[in-house]
DNA sequence: GCCGATTTGTCCGTATGTATC
DNA sequence: CGATACATACGGACAAATCGG
């Protein structure tokens, strides 16, 4: 939570936006106006609109103006744009969460896990099975690889309590980027054991590859979801070229 | 395809990653270099940067450099962070399509429709059913709504080869943000009567509202597609705040 | 542990180009 | 055509993080 002007300015229009207090297709103040109301250079403006435009929020028109296109209904159960973890997620829907940790061990990366999870053969990982709940039903079954060498005090307590906390707070690591692969996948005997799947045969998968700041890939997720309880929203601009 | 300095320093660097000119976890040379190499300022340098950490290429550490951290394995059938047509998308993936157009009418949106697509009742939509097929195999399902003021002269014929083609080239019309959902459903009738889904009994469904330089939203796209053969890449990045 | 060099992050002011009305 | 608005680009200043001596 850094306390930069770009980002100020940019949770000031967002909120002004989200409580219609720029109705819906109308135009934002125009840069400069924005400029003399912030007191700040006409870039520190733009980039705090360039926040606005990669989340969705509006769109600017050359020698018009910046659009709000911002729809209040798009409440979702994962935020694009933004690395979340599941308990941010779940109070952030205002839903009551609890997570099951039902396998916890310490192995070595074989072939296939490689394949998988591109860690390579021989790499010394924790791998952690868990089962997500919302408002008291299971529906997500979570499998997670992570790079024993850079989380040493994790434990089966850590893991039933959120480890991105403690990554974070306690050691202290950034996560930076993560890469995710949305499929479909048919149920397995481990979904199935724990997930109520009624008819449905297949889940939503995402797979995710996490990176810290130092550009290393420390944890390898896949993540099976209940396919009534998922939603994935992506905003996608055309890139000029 | 703007010939703009920052762009062409973004691609340039692209393919020198691409090409792995760069390996995994190299430091790209400092912004400094990169000013002295390209003859422009720094924050031209930025941007074409900016742009690259937007896809996963690379990630900036203050202090450090520029990291790369792209992985050549990355193929997928939809690449994210753009808007692409399923024609653009199966070239880029050298892959033989065709599109049969099984359904075409316009109709005028009723309670059920201004639910699902948001286009407000008694608008006169064109209604178009795709069936795409690539390499032989019909894989997807689309269900196209399209604001009839706003494309006068679509016809079948149009629909069967490119309608962002027309949109973009006749019309002139530019697709500036689109917002996307995806979930996973059960399928229906029309789904089994076209596609051949094996023992699955669900798609991967992408729902898609895209609007035009103006703001306004003029389409809306329900694309059903079977689970084999469906991938959604996206880069996410811990906001700063 | 401190200091200085390097590197990225933020911010400013200005100039020019281009699209809209 | 002129006024307005966003887009690109430049150059400079200082802050913050990293790393090596």
């Amino acid at each position: 939570m850094p306390k930069v002007k770009y980002d100020t300015i940019y949770k000031n229009l967002k909120q002004k936006i989200e409580t219609e207090e720029y109705s819906f297709q109308e135009l934002l103040p125009s840069e400069h106006t924005l400029v003399l109301e912030y007191g700040c250079s006409r870039n520190t403006v733009r980039r705090a609109i360039a926040e606005l435009v990669k989340e969705g929020y509006v769109q600017s028109v050359q020698g018009k103006g910046v659009l709000n296109i911002f729809r209040p209904v798009e409440q979702s159960t994962f935020k694009m744009g933004s690395i979340e973890s599941f308990k941010e997620s779940a109070i952030r829907n205002h839903q009551e969460y609890f997570t099951n940790v039902v396998h916890f061990e310490t192995i070595q990366a074989n072939q296939k896990i490689e394949k998988k999870t591109s860690f390579p053969q021989g790499t010394e990982l924790i791998y952690i099975q868990r089962i997500h709940y919302f408002d008291g039903k299971p529906l997500i079954v979570n499998h997670n690889y992570f790079l024993k060498a850079l989380l040493p005090g994790l434990s089966k307590e850590i893991a039933q309590h959120s480890i991105y906390e403690y990554i974070e707070n306690t050691l202290g690591m950034v996560i930076v980027t993560s890469k995710r692969v949305m499929t479909v996948e048919k149920m397995n005997e481990i979904d199935m054991k724990y997930i109520d799947l009624k008819d449905y045969n297949c889940l939503a998968v995402v797979s995710s590859f996490t990176y810290n700041q130092e550009g290393v890939m420390f944890e390898y997720t896949q993540s099976r979801h209940h396919p009534d309880y998922f939603k994935f929203v992506d905003i996608a601009t055309r890139r000029n070229g």
